[in-house]
RNA sequence: CGGGACGUAGCGCAGCCCGGUAGCGCACCUGAAUGGGGUUCAGGGGGUCGCAGGUUCAAAUCCUGUCGUCCCGACCA
């Protein structure tokens, strides 16, 4: 383990020092594979936490794991024209197998609705057979010009789900419940507030109809595309046969759903929740949530605190049931470092709480317990301590959401301002700004262009402003749409 | 592919302008004291200065080339 103390965290500029000391996660070093990201174990218990989350809210939303190969033949992402138009420049392919030339090429999938719904099409002759609602956990490769850890990868996990409807209406309320899912997890259990809404055609998904997404504001002010969900409309079915007879004897083509949120959330929950300190975790997505530092002086100090500590630990867990609600500890009863030591190695990493035990505090029936989102740090009762815990834990991931909204609203601008002002602004810090918008791509290019911010989304009514902007950036004429205008990673 | 910076001990860096044969912090090893917020003191090990040429009595330092890394931009979740 390298130095701690050389660490500077700088919420802000995360790239710094995102390494080993926090996440345990790098890129690789072989060329062209450097833009992969590799997470040891200690790291990807956040991971895991978030991919279980999910797993279980998919699950209970009617969908089923499936895997698909890890290979497209090219010939299958050119049946969809736009699909395969986005994805070309970033395609890996494969030329040779088995020592030959193949006959034809493989693509590394970039995503997987072609392969996917190929299958579909396979799967489904009547309306009887649908819907299909399936999930997949994957890693997919996506060859980026430059990648940065965690945010955008050469190759990233994530989950993908797809899905069948025989409407329209039904695969739009599969693409908004899902979007909602997503809002539901980052709020929920990253405590990361996100703006929902739709895509702007220059931003949506290649091949799609509509494209929903999450956007969440970092601490640069910057906005981070967290999760997507997409209504692709017919155009894959159509592209792949995907169709099936009707009720009323009809052969009508499906309407497919594809959403999907990657270990780029990871980057979300650092970028959000990091302070000058190290990580911050939500308690809800730390692999430990209490820490247990036992302070001791002599030998037999050492062997009561262990004892205490473990007791500690075997209550807290009996009280607070099994699986997922059973409390997560660590106790460090190191030998030969420090307390304060200690104290800085946890909070690096962002456990969320430490509970200090020695000699004196027991003599008083307490201990000493310390936030780690504020800093504070309260001697408790042992009476009742798993209680104590677990209120704590629940205020702290509720105070974690309350910050970080308020931050965000604290950068964002809803009254209507001018074209100049919107510029100072976006060389300045940035914000969230609700701007009005003509609907031309012309425009949203040109301010691209002008001022490097984007249309994140046309926003869901809760971030729109109560009086909407009557104005349109740039061109002054009146407002079509209501967007969130920020710059983004 | 354009623009910019940087390669010196495991990690982070200074030294380079003005050449004289390498230093600091952390980490590591030994010993002692210490032990409720990154202990202190004493001693110690570790580097062909990215690589290849050139200039020079002498190159980490100057010159040329080369390789690599990082940052910014185009692209993108």
């Amino acid at each position: 383990m390298a130095d701690d103390k050389k660490l500077t965290p700088r919420a802000e500029d995360f790239s710094a020092w995102y390494n080993e000391l926090v996440l345990r996660a790098e890129l690789a070093d072989h060329a062209p594979v450097r833009g992969c990201m590799i997470i040891r174990p200690n790291g990807y218990g956040i991971w895991e936490r978030m991919q279980r989350a999910l797993d279980t809210r998919f699950k209970e939303t009617g969908h089923q794991n499936a895997y698909f190969p890890l290979f497209i033949p090219q010939s299958f992402l050119n049946k969809e024209a736009q699909h395969v138009e986005g994805f070309a420049p970033e395609n890996a392919v494969v030329t040779h197998g088995g020592g030959k030339l193949l006959d034809e090429p493989l693509v590394v999938r970039p995503t997987s609705e072609t392969i996917i719904y190929s299958s579909f099409a396979k799967w489904t002759q009547s309306y009887r057979d649908l819907p299909i609602k399936i999930n997949q956990w994957a890693n997919v490769v996506r060859w980026e010009m430059r990648t940065r850890l965690f945010l955008r990868t050469l190759e990233f996990l994530w989950q993908e789900g797809h899905t069948a409807h025989a409407t329209h209406d039904e695969a739009e309320a599969e693409t908004r419940m899902i979007l909602e899912l997503y809002r539901e997890f980052m709020e929920g259990h990253m405590a990361m507030p996100v703006v929902t809404g739709l895509k702007t055609e220059a931003e949506k998904f290649a091949g799609a109809l509509r494209t929903y997404s999450t956007e969440a504001m970092m601490q640069d002010n910057k906005a981070l595309q967290a999760g997507t969900s997409h209504n692709l409309g017919q155009n894959f079915a159509k592209a792949f046969d995907l169709t099936f007879q009707s009720e009323a004897g009809t052969l009508e083509h499906a309407w497919n759903t594809s959403w999907g949120v990657s270990t780029r959330m990871v980057g979300g929950l650092i970028m959000t929740h990091s302070d000058d300190k190290g990580l911050r975790t939500p308690p809800k997505l730390a692999p430990v949530e209490i820490v247990i530092v036992p302070i001791w002086k002599t030998d037999e100090d050492l062997g009561t605190m262990r004892e205490v500590a473990k007791r500690i630990v075997a209550d807290a867990q009996a009280w607070s049931g099994r699986g997922e609600d059973r409390l997560r500890f660590h106790i460090d009863d190191r030998e030969g470092i420090r307390p304060g030591e200690k104290y800085y190695h946890w909070e690096l990493r962002g456990i969320p709480l430490r509970l200090e035990i020695g000699p004196r505090d027991l003599a008083g029936n307490q201990c000493m317990i310390a936030r780690r989102d504020t800093g504070e740090k309260t001697a408790v009762s042992l009476d009742g301590l798993p209680a104590t815990l677990a209120d704590l834990l629940a205020t702290m991931q509720r105070d974690m959401f309350a910050a970080a909204l308020a931050r965000r609203e604290a950068n964002s601008i809803r009254e209507a301002i001018s074209y100049d002002r919107f510029k100072e602004i976006m060389e300045g810090p940035g914000a969230f700004v609700s701007a009005g918008w003509n609907g031309d791509p012309a425009v949203e290019a040109q301010i691209k262009e002008e001022t490097k911010a984007t249309i994140r989304c046309l926003p869901d009514p809760e971030f729109r402003s109560p009086t909407a902007p009557t104005r349109c950036l740039l061109t002054g004429e009146p407002a079509k749409f209501e967007a969130l205008w920020a710059k983004s990673y």
